[in-house]
DNA sequence: AATGCACTCAACCGCACATCT
DNA sequence: CAGATGTGCGGTTGAGTGCAT
């Protein structure tokens, strides 16, 4: 469709760095008309010669009264990462989980440390892969998106596998207030924005586990996971013709989930569980719809998926044991471990 | 002290999507 | 329904700053 710039015309406007009586227009008219109405008119009226989308800008950046000043912490850095593993360069989103933070921080923090930290540890930012992988030439077909997609099932699949395991060795009985960080992380941008990704995503769409459930309403998630765990290693989803894979990652309504705590043996936890895990899962899922994903009510939910919920945002945050980030200590040369230990799945699933 | 270079970060730009008319 | 408008987002730029030579 394409628009005319909001300020192309108009070139009395004032552009470049604010100075602080213009930041104090700015604040006193929003503070004043307790909101800052439509951005196109406000400049007018609350006397700035400078474009809407200027002031916009300076206002989500730096006015806003809740923005955070000052240095990331080491915290907010793990998780910038980690959510850049699986979301790419979705700034918005990342900033959504990082309160006081704006997009544009985030996107600048990355472009200037982040990503050459991951660099320096041999690790491809982009892909969150090393770099020097075979694997990677061999996936080079395979977009980051998918990457991204398989990362997400990967955790929630082994948040699965370690509540299982956690289960049969502590018969744990998690808290009500534990239970649902998963589904609050689901139900924020993060989990919107994947679940955008992986409907709109070709590869999702040519799955063989999208077609087999987009035509039945009931499947099995018993072998779901057999090839999740090579994902993000040498093979490709797109590339899977394992004809029994349902994959149908969270499009599940969890209203209609009969959830099953599964059972498997314990000694076959590890890293490679899966194929053994799979076997013994055993949900049921109708009616699978992503858009009802998560809508249910959570308390419809047993609590054993809660617990699963849970275990998989641990999964998604925590970092490995090693917990080896020392590239953010600015010296990447006292980097000790290899980029083939950090991959993704290191990251992301520190069973 | 002067110069060059690298780095940071606020701000701009163009595009895409949502909403309005 | 189509076009206009508003807003958000991601990529990029360039001024300011600090450090090395």
């Amino acid at each position: 469709m394409g628009r005319t710039p909001c300020c192309d015309n108009k070139k009395d406007l004032k552009k470049g760095p604010w100075s602080p009586e213009e930041d104090e227009l700015l604040l006193n008219y929003i503070s004043k008309n307790h909101g800052h109405g439509s951005w196109r008119s406000l400049p007018k009226l609350a006397g700035l010669q400078r474009c809407g989308k200027s002031c916009r800008l300076r206002w989500t950046n730096y006015l806003k009264p809740d923005i955070k000043r000052g240095p990331f912490s080491k915290d907010e850095e793990k998780l910038i990462i980690q959510l850049h593993g699986m979301l790419g360069n979705r700034w918005a989103t990342i900033a959504s989980q990082l309160p006081g933070r704006t997009d544009n921080e985030i996107k600048n923090l990355w472009n200037t440390h982040l990503r050459k930290g991951l660099v320096s540890m041999g690790i491809d930012p982009q892909t969150h892969e090393p770099l020097s992988s075979n694997c990677l030439s061999n996936n080079a077909s395979a977009s980051a998106a998918t990457r991204h997609m398989a990362q997400w099932e990967s955790a929630r699949l082994e948040a699965e596998a370690r509540l299982s395991r956690d289960s049969s060795l502590f018969s744990r009985v998690p808290e009500k207030s534990e239970c649902d960080h998963f589904l609050r992380l689901w139900n924020s941008e993060v989990g919107k924005s994947f679940r955008k990704l992986s409907t709109s995503d070709k590869f999702a769409c040519q799955s063989p586990i999208s077609q087999a459930s987009s035509s039945t309403k009931c499947g099995s998630l018993s072998a779901v996971t057999t090839e999740v765990g090579n994902l993000t290693g040498s093979s490709t989803m797109a590339g899977n013709q394992n004809e029994d894979l349902i994959y149908r990652p969270f499009l599940v309504n969890t209203e209609d989930v009969e959830y099953k705590p599964f059972q498997f043996n314990t000694e076959e936890v590890g890293y490679k569980p899966f194929q053994s895990i799979t076997e013994e899962v055993e949900f049921k899922i109708c009616q699978s719809n992503t858009e009802d994903v998560m809508a249910g009510s959570v308390s419809s939910c047993s609590n054993d998926l809660e617990d699963s919920s849970d275990t998989a945002l641990q999964l998604l945050l925590d970092y490995p044991t090693n917990d080896d980030m020392s590239f953010l200590e600015n010296n990447a040369n006292d980097y000790a471990t290899t980029p083939a230990e950090l991959t993704p799945n290191s990251f992301i699933c520190p069973l």
